[in-house]
RNA sequence: GACCCGUUCGUCUAAGGGUUAGGACACCGCCCUUUCACGGCGGUAAUACGGGUUCGAAUCCCGUACGGGUCGCCA
């Protein structure tokens, strides 16, 4: 039998975490094994389906690179992939229920007769769970009267005004699209038992559940678009990079058993299993999320850490194009782990003005021989002969001599002349690509400003 | 509130009856680097609690506490 899974969000104008990952995990499943992943969009509440809300779902996926094998424009043997069309189907359906007797009319909606037995679901990660939907569904909990209301255990699966309910149409949909694998949240364990009625009064055998533990936010409360790492379309303005959300996705409710962190997608996809997947609810670690970035970036090949970090140049007011550019980049691979945070460490090469900062100004004249080592490093390095890693350090080293200092009583005041600041860049490739004559410039303008002051 | 699921360092997790309870992020220290980082080494830090079962329990069972979820003519 071939491994058939699906994504099926509903639009509600953005990719959500939680959703993203259950997309991922199933995409990783179909993938393992050589199976199909689709992608439904439950668009059956009208009010809040937008052309807007599901092309920003899309997207997300495109960028994660969750690519699916059938639905919205890619099409599959199993379409229409939007809810909104495909009545004729649930009418269908409908009928067979009507037909054995499984549903009858309430003030206009139709009601699934809930069978009075117990349920069970039997879960690839939470095991066995029981559930009397009869007993279960003859009170319901009122939240704001904060009291218990007589209920009709017999769940609405369709509309007074037409429109068919979550339960019945995602059960439907399952059926016709031959969905083999359910992984899905948690938060959906406890409307299995419906689904699987449902599955029975039609005669069909269900497919295999697996519920995956939900992300929490730092606070241990369910993520809300408002925290932070929430939403998919900010990870990608942010500069982080897809891959590595994957796998920090990944990683959350799922592990290797090994000691393994860095994983690729292909890795992901040839490591994914089921028995990895805990059962046990996480918290969103941003920091961590950002280290597995860091490390990502680290691996990437050049050509590609520069189309990622080109529109953050570019926004930077860098030219990506600048020959300087990829050079550049290899000093930023160990100090920048997000794709954003690339511009800040190079911007001084290529910045026709120095922005000093001012504590680091300070740092460096609290040294009383500051004039004198400001003179040998323009003098060295104006006299430098050789342009290049090795004949700038010799240039230094010299002029340490000169000053009757050690060479490292000379970088940080050179880094701050000339960068403005005490962090940043290895100091002597940065030099390099400034180019003697802006070093000296800069080196000769820092010195008059600090006998100035 | 009823029902369901869960509980190992602050966080993500490993250990499926016998380990000095391992790794990673974060944090702290040392080393390396004549700059800034990376890196290396080391440290602080966990089996929620109480009962069983067993020669032996993080691991199996029961209870309690805490957390999350579901209880719609939302998905």
């Amino acid at each position: 039998m071939t491994v058939r899974t699906r994504f099926a969000p509903s639009p509600t104008g953005f990719l959500h975490i939680g959703g993203a990952r259950t997309a991922l995990y199933n995409w990783l499943y179909a993938r393992r094994h050589g199976g199909t992943f689709l992608l439904r969009v439950e668009d059956t509440d009208a009010d809040r389906s937008t052309a807007e809300s599901i092309r920003i779902i899309l997207d997300g996926l495109q960028w994660l690179g969750l690519d699916w094998d059938e639905g919205p424009g890619v099409g599959g043997d199993h379409g229409p992939y939007f809810q909104s069309e495909r009545n004729e189907i649930y009418d269908r359906y409908l009928a067979r229920l009507e037909a054995s007797g499984h549903v009858y009319e309430d003030e206009g909606a139709i009601r699934f007769r809930v069978p009075d037995k117990c349920i069970t679901v039997s879960d690839a990660v939470c095991g066995e769970v029981s559930i009397n939907l009869r007993e279960q569904g003859a009170r319901r909990y009122d939240k704001e009267a904060k009291e218990w209301v007589e209920a009709n255990p017999d769940f609405v699966i369709k509309r007074p005004q037409g429109g068919y309910i979550f339960h019945f149409v995602n059960v439907v949909d399952d059926i016709e699209m031959a969905i083999t694998h359910v992984l899905r949240g948690e938060d959906h364990l406890s409307n299995t038992p419906k689904h699987l009625a449902l599955f029975e009064a039609l005669g069909v055998n269900p497919p295999l559940f697996a519920h995956i533990p939900l992300n929490l936010n730092p606070s241990g409360t369910k993520m809300s678009k408002r925290d932070q790492g929430a939403l998919i379309h900010e990870y990608q303005d942010n500069g982080f990079l897809p891959e590595a959300v994957n796998n920090y996705m990944a990683l959350l409710g799922w592990s290797a058993k090994d000691d393994q962190e860095i994983f690729s997608l292909e890795e992901l996809q040839s490591r994914f299993d089921l028995t990895g997947v805990n059962s046990s609810n996480s918290k969103f670690d941003y920091d961590k999320c950002r280290w597995v970035n860091g490390e990502h970036l680290k691996k990437l090949p050049a050509a590609t850490l520069l189309a990622e970090a080109a529109p953050f140049l570019t926004r930077a007011g860098i030219d990506p194009n600048d020959p300087r550019v990829p050079a550049a980049l290899e000093l930023t691979r160990d100090r920048a782990q997000l794709l954003s945070e690339i511009p800040a460490v190079i911007e001084t090469i290529f910045a026709t003005d120095v922005t000093y900062d001012e504590a680091s100004v300070a740092k460096v004249r609290e040294k009383a021989e500051l004039p004198r080592i400001l003179a040998a490093l323009t003098d060295g390095l104006a006299d430098a002969g050789d342009w290049s890693v090795e004949g700038i350090k010799a240039a230094i080293h010299e002029a340490a001599g000169h000053a009757e200092l050690k060479m490292g009583a000379l970088m940080l005041p050179c880094r701050v002349a000339v960068t403005g600041r005490t962090s940043g860049a290895d100091l002597v490739p940065v030099l390099v690509l400034l180019g003697k004559d802006e070093v000296v410039r800069r080196l000769r303008d820092f010195g008059a400003m600090s006998a100035d002051a």
